[in-house]
DNA sequence: GACATTTAAATGTCAGACAATTAGAAATGT
DNA sequence: ACATTTCTAATTGTCTGACATTTAAATGTC
């Protein structure tokens, strides 16, 4: 306790404040010299604690008179971004082997089937379609494929019109994305994955989930044989 | 562009270097004043850009002789606390109905069903027992009785033995809590609940995903009726 | 060789200054 | 009366220099 920084010790109390609601989104905080004040410590002290918080989107600054921190609304978008940078973090930076992470990924992505057969809208199919035929393109880079791919699941899940589970899922997915970049996809691959992406998509079209899962399972071996040869030198610690 | 701050675009550098890998775990970042050397800003602006880092626990600092600040290798831990946070203030900030963030909770948490038969050990199951026991003492909180839900259901999704799955699931089922809080248990629903939570239970030991699946579908339907009564009043923007 | 002391390097904190930004008030012009 | 410009005050962003604190390693002592 006596080692804990004091920007860290403030950052925790305001954090505190916005969780338990005594702030409420677009309240303004005092000012950084005020809190200084309060806190009994320096301004720049203050400084680093509200950066800390900043970085968290859990607060947004403004410049000039009647300016000052404000308590901002956590958006989709924001959480989004932030739980796929926590996960690529968290498998770039530790032993997972790509069975473990593959595995988690269709489980997870598995959870949206049902609701996305009930919900799905005629745009959501179009994108998907429109995604399916981008990756029939031969001229396309591996990157470019990788991206779609994440994009076509990214609809599927997005079909099922719940933003919590989009916001949750998605970002699981974006986060396999690096993984996936690893491998090389031929042409005889690539029309592969295509082909289970049409079954799954004919099948979320028909709202029959049971053909849905099939198509990931069928996906999630092909991904995982694919995954297999390849080496799983994670560079993780890459000289020492 | 010409409106960003410096301890933002220096503190996206230096993680845009972590992300790429060029900077690997436990790496030791130049010391404060050579990094505002090299980035010609002053010292505090360095600091305010690594509080934002060590804030996301990309980084950590360490004082005195060779201290600085190294770069953290993300734990499990780490991101699993990330995750909760991000979640329970998306769902305190935003309007989103019980409803919603239910069938999102559920939906993911069959996600581990078919992995948690396969692979669940005597110790998870003792665990999930212990917690239903836990949950049948009368003289138990409201607090308690859902403290013991979320580690029920943590247990569970546990025991399918893989970790980016544990990681993913239960910060969505923790991020539920608050919402659950709201919810005044009766000893009658207590006992339905603790019924449900049985029949899942012997379900995972006996190896039967369908009948988890079930279970866990009773026990959605039955929290969403539990919550329909409830005044679905969010206190996200109390007054104004 | 074991233990105590000193030293140097680094982060943590503070205070004071100034620049940049911005909304609103005041002044000015028509 | 209204539009435009200028001024003003509040606030964040940045820099500088100072000092406190912490810590591992070097040095000294027995």
């Amino acid at each position: 306790m006596s080692n804990t920084e004091l920007s860290a010790t403030i950052a925790k109390s305001i954090r505190d404040a916005i969780v338990e609601g005594r702030l409420a989104v677009d309240d303004r905080l005092p000012s950084e010299s005020e809190l200084a004040e309060q806190f009994e410590v320096g301004r720049s002290t203050v400084r680093e604690a509200l950066k800390r918080l900043a970085a968290q989107s859990l607060i947004r600054t403004e410049r000039g008179a009647f300016g000052g921190a404000f308590v901002q609304r956590l958006s989709y978008a924001d959480a989004q971004a932030q739980h796929v940078t926590t996960s690529t973090l968290l498998l770039s930076m530790n032993e997972v082997s790509f069975v473990t992470a593959c595995q988690a990924r269709f489980a997870l992505e598995r959870a949206c089937v049902d609701l996305a057969c009930a919900h799905r809208q005629a745009a959501d199919l179009a994108d998907m379609r429109a995604e399916i035929t981008r990756q029939s393109q031969p001229d396309l880079s591996d990157e470019g494929f990788c991206a779609s791919d994440v994009r076509l699941h990214r609809a599927l899940v997005d079909s099922a019109q719940n933003p919590v589970l989009s916001y949750q899922l998605a970002g699981a997915v974006e986060a396999m994305q690096p993984l996936m970049n690893m491998i090389t996809f031929s042409d005889r691959s690539r029309s592969e994955i295509t082909r289970y992406h049409t079954m799954m998509v004919d099948a979320v079209e028909a709202r029959q989930p049971p053909k849905v899962v099939r198509a990931l399972e069928c996906l999630e071996i092909y991904t995982l044989e694919l995954g297999r040869g390849k080496i799983l030198a994670r560079k993780q610690t890459p000289a020492r």
